[in-house]
RNA sequence: GCCCUCGUAGCUCAGUGGAUAGAGCAUCCCCCUCCUAAGGGGAGGGUCACACGUUCGAUUCGUGUCGAGGGCACCA
């Protein structure tokens, strides 16, 4: 684990002593500095604006108010010169190259752990994602959300909890009764009988696959008359394809949640029962209807149906109970933007459950669909019609690699344009190459260099005072806190920025100056500074669940 | 009609209550007798959709308008 104390926050510590001294008033706390980095390097590493924001309340100046707090700064070794007050009463603050250099011993010191820390307490947490019915094989959509929902849950391993990753599915359904019928028909079709296609049933031709496979395996059954036999089939079938998928993709799951126990179990009728008991359900029009327009829902919704089944958001209810009952404080749910309108419901649901559910129990993160280009039109995305991008495609033609990149190097919510033709002709030009081509150049200097690099961690690091140096070390003691933010933020293309923002200031840096020289102080200094980023490197990438190479 | 997300460079997208808004691609120019050119340096390119409000200060927060995508069934 880290015990590396980032500068930002030594800084903050030191300006909060320095504006208790200049004004006692103020000393209890009642005004929390904020450091910043300015956009501007001219301006320093570090600002403070406090001054700014207190001038009405202390009835002074801006630059006077800076002026004093500068004055009674502590001495510390932290800071390389007196601060500069600017402009309107800006602090700006340079660091000294000790303050800078000090994340590099930290760095060899936790290796793989650096950038770990305690924030999550061994609490527990769930990530549910993925969650694809078992009727068709996973597609780009699906991609996207094993990606963030992954690296959700890599994530949070790092702040120091403890992840439960989970795969909920309806195996039980309507959709899954049309699956059957597809095959059925397709069954039929080639045995030459006259089957209609079943409205609702799914085009794709893996279908006609799952039908061959269906009449190799049961020869007395080739027109699909054994239907629960045959919905099983079909379920493990494409159940055993989507965890191929997954295993190709490097996402494993811990735990596999079946709609279908919900009934099994009496989960749903339970659930329902204590809806009614707590009086939260009223019958109408023959159905029985739940209050969610109680608990901000724009309007009531229908719990059973008056043919007396259930409808889908009653399991949902069902299920997110157990994720509570299970001892899960805190439960994250990715999901695709298209299935927004139920967060309300469930949560809802969950309240009016009255069993101390949080109100904003369980978090979801959306992702926007992908727009999808091919041959430079968009594909329309229809698991019925058969017309989508599968998962499957993606990691054979572009790479695990680039392709979990891809999908988590982008804001979840943001509409993402993902353009075939070109993730597979230009594949080279994937951002994720220019992270792993700076981890593979560090390794190829190492390894020419061919010392031990157990010495590197030891070296002096005093020779290092180029502009690239200094952009370099703070942007490797950048790394615990992006992934605090990242963790917080349930944003995981927070640390995909930050990466290549580093992987070019090492790019930079190595067209800048040589490594291997004749200067040997010089020399060891600079392969201690590029074996750290090496390590950050790494542990960002493993965060990402992208592999980090040695050679390419 | 109601709800959610989004609107930033030609394109794809980052970013921030502060002082000159960034990257990649595309265009143009330069850099390998030298540790991997899958790289680096530079140029051009912007009314941060629009309006009003809050604020010492708004691209960032709020409201409204416009635009894009999605969701609004006794479908899942």
């Amino acid at each position: 684990m880290s015990t590396f104390i980032d500068n930002k926050s030594a800084i903050a510590a030191l300006f909060q002593t320095a504006l208790a001294t200049a004004y006692p008033a103020l000393a209890d706390g009642a005004f929390m500095i904020e450091v910043e980095k300015p956009k501007n390097p001219d301006h320093g590493h570090f600002a403070v604006n406090s001054a700014l924001q207190l001038a009405k309340k202390l009835g002074a100046k801006p630059c006077d108010i800076a002026e004093a707090i500068v004055a009674a700064l502590p001495a510390s070794d932290l800071i390389a010169t007196q601060p500069d007050i600017a402009g309107p009463g800006f602090i700006n603050i340079r660091l000294s190259l000790a303050a800078e250099t000090r994340v590099v011993g930290s760095i060899f010191a936790d290796g793989d752990n650096f950038g770990k820390n305690h924030t999550g307490a061994n609490q527990s947490v769930m990530v549910e994602f993925v969650s694809a019915n078992p009727t068709g094989p996973l597609h780009v959509g699906h991609g996207r959300a094993a990606a963030i929902g992954d690296t959700l849950a890599r994530l949070l391993t790092w702040q120091g909890y403890q992840v439960s990753r989970e795969f909920y599915y309806n195996d039980a359904g309507v959709q899954i009764n049309n699956l059957m019928l597809s095959v059925q028909a397709r069954l039929r079709e080639r045995s030459g009988l006259d089957a209609p296609f079943p409205e609702g049933g799914y085009h794709g031709e893996y279908i006609r696959e799952i039908a061959e496979r269906y009449a190799g395996k049961f020869p007395d059954d080739v027109s699909g008359n054994h239907e629960d036999t045959l919905r099983d089939f079909a379920v493990a079938y494409l159940r055993h394809e989507q965890d191929l998928d997954l295993k190709a993709f490097e996402v494993q799951f811990d735990h596999h949640y079946l709609e279908s126990s919900l009934y099994t179990e009496g989960l749903v009728e339970k659930t329902v029962a204590h809806l009614v008991a707590n009086g939260k359900t009223y019958e109408q029009d023959g159905a029985l209807w739940l209050k969610t327009t109680d608990y901000g829902d724009d309007k009531d919704r229908v719990m059973r149906k008056s043919d007396g089944t259930f409808t889908y958001f009653v399991p949902d209810v069902a299920y997110h109970v157990t994720k509570w009952q299970r001892g899960f404080k805190r439960a994250i749910v990715e999901l695709g933007a298209d299935h927004h309108g139920s967060l309300a419901r469930v949560r809802a649901g969950l309240q009016a459950m009255d069993m101390g559910v949080p109100v904003g129990y369980p978090d979801y993160v959306l992702h926007q669909m992908i727009t999808v280009m091919r041959g430079g039109e968009e594909v329309k995305i229809s698991k019925r019609a058969g017309s989508y991008v599968t998962l499957r495609e993606l990691i054979d033609e572009v790479g695990r690699d680039a392709t979990r990149y891809f999908f988590v190097m982008r804001k979840a919510d943001s509409q993402l344009t993902f353009d075939i033709d070109l993730a597979r002709s230009k594949s080279e030009e994937n951002p994720v190459y220019y992270v792993q081509y700076a981890h593979a150049r560090i390794c190829s200097v190492l390894a020419q260099w061919g010392g031990d690099e157990t010495a590197l961690k030891s070296a002096d690091l005093s020779p290092l005072t180029s502009k690239y140096e200094s952009d370099l070390t703070r942007a490797l003691a950048d790394f615990p806190l992006t992934l605090k933010h990242a963790a917080h933020e349930l944003a995981p293309h927070i640390v995909a920025v930050y990466l290549g923002d580093l992987a070019a200031k090492l790019h930079s840096y190595y067209n800048a100056e040589r490594f291997l020289i004749e200067d040997e102080k010089l020399k060891l200094a600079r392969l201690s500074l590029v074996l750290a980023t090496r390590q950050v490197l790494k542990n960002g990438l493993t965060v990402l669940g992208v592999s980090a190479p040695e050679k390419m």
